[in-house]
RNA sequence: GCCCGGAUGGCGAAAUCGGCAGACGCAGCGGACUUAAAAUCCGCAGACCUGAAAGGGUCAUGGGGGUUCAAGUCCCCCUCCGGGCACCA
């Protein structure tokens, strides 16, 4: 793509200032809208210039990486944002003698594509192409330093056959599989959607669309496969926001307990004897009361508390256990009431209100032996318990558990206290009543059998190894993570490479066959079902074993398969035998600095996280997780609220671009708040920013022509006042800048501080430029203004460094050291306070002994007058900061 | 309910280690330039009280308590706002 400015992104028509009338009106102005596509032009013939070098150059390297965007058409301000301060980092570290990888792509495949379709009746793929290529102009009209060689669009054949051959790996080692599942459905989408995609009950991208449970056929990836390891590493991923870290955790969801088998009894007919509230008596299980190994053997149930399994006066089971539905087919009264249950679930879903829902249920008339008591407990059907965490079914201890309790309560059953606080018995020797329920677990066992006294950590133990010797349980891991369902009922996605013979079974499609293409040219419908079923070309195969007529699979891969090792691909971008060079890889990985919102917290870095191990565990890279570092920058947001068209209160960013420039919209991004906190877009600042660069522009073309004479020569030995006073604010930005980019990022103080440091230098424009100040100093001056500039303002930097008379890139210049005997004060101004207030302020050098600030200090007569009449008590001399006197 | 953030002038914010609260910018006010306006440049600017003025004083970082010579910053309690999770056994 040339440089050339194009016509459909709006270019700067107004100047952002005019003229100066106290300086000359012949001054060439800063006019954005002549300056930026002038230099625009001038990159795009240097494809070099942003590219990162081999491993061999022999710099360090670091790898700075924006979550690539979905190719919508258009940046919203957000994006800006995000690639302004990815830009800045990649920028300054090129300055401090970086390899820098900064590269850029797009997340193409995906739903809007198709709906634009139907809408526009344009292929996808057509629609697909033309957003990249104007999100790509809008990109390089605002400068930013991206090595387009390695852009990657994940639609292309050349891409997404990757994702097929990880597909087969993945397969082959058992962690691709099919299964027939409840899986979430968004009718909206008309697909499924990983558990990771369903928010609240409604699908991601349609907040208000109540995502359907139904039953299907999918291929899933076996993310729990690395649960723990998942879980593990955050810990590790020091340089990652303690947010997401906690998010992810929460969202692993590792439980420590138990399984316990509970044994099913006969029906409650045949059990003679009962008490009068028809519980059936304790019973001697080998005499009188013979399990029921034929009507479903054990119930297992799921415990973080086995240590309160005497006080279980219940089993509690998710409508959908399986055995439920047996029960139910032998009792239609039964049947009707499950039936009820789940029909009242599903309009609470439908409502959004499963969250309140309250609790119900009813008996089976069944019974189960608990195994620790020989005790039978009757079996419930709950609608609090969930079909799909632990194994549906739980024991229901009411004095010990909220949600026990309260359904207890509702139905009055039986309550066994047999957990108390310590000590057990209060002063008198009375047993504590604790208030129920009582789930502390810093707690003591009554009424446990051969556990009473026991520490309930102990008695977990001891209990969880005592029903494994005995056959009916062992110690447990859950995980709320779930495997990752990727089948998707849509067209545009990489097709899953896999075959359905009649004779053979599921063939995977031989690698060597890859890619299986997406067909192009397809009638997008509204219809239901995968688009792709419809495509007799494309569904009907030979099956590459029997060579017979076979079906192909017709579902698309999520679209979070292809963003899951996309930075990869960045590193050997064209490579067509693999999907990267393992060196390469090694080389780059792991990413120094990712930046996103925060909003892939869960998804896009739980599965990238995922497919990194799994790579490693291929032997296709070394490294265990994708991202060293990760920063998640603030929203942008006006008038208080998040941008939506809804609300009217969009800022477009080509507007901005026309009306002030590119340097000036991004650097207001920055300027406007610190990076991590949602920054409320004021097209106020943007003017205020815009004044800022026109200063800075008048300033330095004036000053250049005196500075170049000065050119190559050192700093004198010795400043004047002037001199050393705009040296040392000079060198007091660098320091700042130096430190900031080294780990806070508050962009906003940087600008601040270059701010400053232009007020000081235009305060003393006139005497500048009346040669006040030599031209090795003015030099010194203008040079690392400029390289300070480059992070946030690259065209103004480019423009002014070749008035400098500089014919390489900005980009290779090395980063000034910083000195800090040119930053420190002479003087410096002390304040005095008496008892804690203000009374005066002393100016010394900042070295002064004690006794010195003392003398000072003493001599304030304001000081004099706070004291007067009192006694000194305490002095408090702290060289550089204060002098405090307490006195009474 | 639980877990993270956050609250500082009219507004966006700064104060990195407990040491002059409000840097920098926006909006505002005054002045210069201009026939005038815009633009630009120079200056003022937390609130309240007091003073003709210079100045002086008091109060101020969501609220209440504490530690300290000294608290926006540390500790305890509370309120509000934003985000995440939410019957996970």
């Amino acid at each position: 793509m040339q440089g050339k400015a194009d016509s459909t992104v709006p270019q700067p028509t107004l100047p952002a200032t005019g003229r100066g009338s106290r300086t000359d009106a012949h001054l060439p102005r800063y006019n954005p809208a002549e300056l930026e596509p002038k230099w625009q032009a001038v990159w795009a013939e240097q494809p070099d210039l942003y590219a990162a070098q081999q491993p061999e150059c022999g710099k360090p390297k670091y790898y700075v990486l924006e979550m690539l965007p979905y190719p919508s058409g258009q940046l919203h301000v957000g994006h800006v944002r995000n690639y302004a301060i990815g830009d800045a980092l990649a920028r300054h570290m090129w300055m401090r003698g970086y390899n820098v990888l900064h590269p850029m792509g797009w997340d193409a495949f995906g739903l809007p594509a198709e709906n634009a379709a139907l809408k526009n009746n344009t292929p996808p793929r057509d629609w697909t192409l033309a957003n990249i290529a104007a999100m790509r102009r809008q990109m390089e009209r605002l400068g930013l330093g991206y090595d387009w060689r390695r852009e990657v669009t994940t639609c292309l054949p050349e891409y997404y056959r990757w994702n097929q051959w990880f597909f087969l790996k993945l397969y082959d080692k058992g962690l691709a599989y099919r299964k027939n599942s409840k899986v979430n459905w968004c009718p909206e989408c008309a697909t499924v959607l990983a558990n990771e995609q369903v928010v609240n009950g409604c699908c991601w991208r349609h907040e208000e669309t109540i995502v359907e449970q139904r039953e299907l056929e999918q291929w899933f990836l076996r993310t729990t496969r690395y649960s723990d390891e998942l879980l593990r590493d955050l810990e590790k991923l020091e340089g990652w926001p303690e947010k997401v870290r906690t998010m992810q955790r929460n969202w692993i969801g590792r439980s420590e307990g138990a399984l316990v088998d509970f044994t099913v009894l006969l029906p409650v007919e045949n059990i003679a004897a009962r008490r009068d509230d028809g519980y059936p008596v304790k019973l001697n299980l080998t005499e009188t009361m013979l399990p029921d190994e034929e009507a479903a053997p054990r119930i297992s149930v799921f415990t973080t508390r086995i240590d309160t399994i005497y006080g279980a006066t219940s089993l509690q089971l998710a409508p959908e256990h399986p055995l439920v539905t047996r029960f139910a087919a032998e009792d239609g009264e039964l049947a009707k009431k499950v039936r009820d249950l789940l029909q009242e679930q599903k309009s609470a879903r439908e409502m959004g209100e499963l969250g309140n829902l309250e609790k119900n249920g009813f008996a089976t008339g069944r019974f189960a032996a608990n195994p620790f008591t020989g005790e039978p407990v009757p079996i419930w059907v709950a609608n609090y318990v969930l079909m799909d965490y632990g194994t549906g079914a739980v024991m229901s201890v009411p004095a010990h558990d909220e949600r026990d309790y309260e359904f207890a309560r509702k139905y009055g059953l039986e309550l066994k206290i047999v957990v108390l606080p310590r000590p057990v018995n209060d002063s008198d020797g009375q047993q504590k009543e604790p208030l129920l329920p009582y789930t502390e677990e810093d707690s003591l066992l009554i009424n446990s059998g051969e556990y009473t006294g026991m520490g309930c950590s102990e008695a977990q133990q001891k209990m969880a190894a005592y029903a494994q010797e005995h056959g009916f349980g062992r110690a447990s891991v859950t995980y709320r993570l779930k495997d990752w369902g990727i089948s998707r009922q849509r067209y545009w996605g990489t097709p899953i490479p896999m075959i359905y013979c009649q004779t053979d079974g599921l063939v995977p499609v031989p690698e060597d066959q890859l890619p299986v293409l997406l067909p192009e040219k397809i009638e997008i419908t509204q219809e239901g079902g995968s688009p792709l079923a419809r495509v007799p070309d494309f569904a009907r195969v030979t099956c590459p074993k029997c060579g017979r007529i076979a079906r192909r699979e017709t579902d698309t891969m999520d679209t979070f398969v292809d963003s899951s090792w996309y930075f990869y691909r960045y590193t050997d971008p064209r490579n067509s035998e693999a999907p990267f060079d393992s060196k390469t890889a090694d080389y780059w990985f792991p990413i120094d600095q990712y930046i996103g919102g925060v909003e892939h917290a869960i998804l896009h870095l739980i599965y990238s996280r995922f497919w990194t191990k799994m790579m490693r565990d291929l032997g296709l890279v070394q490294n265990g997780e994708p991202a060293e570092r990760l920063f998640t920058q603030g929203m942008v947001i006006r008038n208080g609220a998040k941008m939506s068209k809804s609300k009217g209160n969009i800022v477009s960013p080509d507007e901005m671009i026309a009306r002030y420039g590119a340097d000036t919209t991004r650097m207001y991004a920055l300027f406007a708040a610190p990076p991590d906190r949602d920054l409320d877009w004021q097209e106020d600042g943007v003017a205020g920013v815009s004044r800022f660069l026109s200063r800075v522009h008048r300033f330095a073309i004036q000053a250049i022509p005196l500075a170049l004479e000065g050119r190559g020569e050192r700093l004198p030995a010795s400043f004047s006042a002037l001199e050393r006073r705009l040296i040392r604010k000079l060198h007091q930005t660098i320091g700042r800048l130096t430190d900031e980019f080294e780990g806070r990022w508050h962009f906003n103080t940087c600008i601040a501080g270059i701010m400053e440091l232009v007020n000081e230098l235009t305060g003393e424009e006139s005497a500048i430029l009346a040669g006040e100040v030599r031209p090795s100093v003015l030099y010194a001056l203008t040079r690392n203004l400029i390289l300070m500039l480059e992070a946030f303002a690259p065209y103004l930097a480019a423009e002014l460094w070749l008035q400098l008379g500089e014919e390489d890139a900005l980009l290779r210049a090395p980063w000034p050291p910083y000195d800090a005997s040119l930053a420190a004060e002479d003087i410096v101004q002390i304040p005095v306070q008496v008892n804690g207030k203000l009374r005066a302020v002393i100016s010394v050098p900042p070295a002064s002994e004690q006794e010195h600030l003392q003398t000072m200090a003493l001599q304030e007569p304001k000081v004099q007058a706070a004291l007067e009449g009192k006694q000194l008590v305490k002095m408090i001399l702290v060289p550089g900061k204060l002098v405090n006197f307490v006195a009474r």
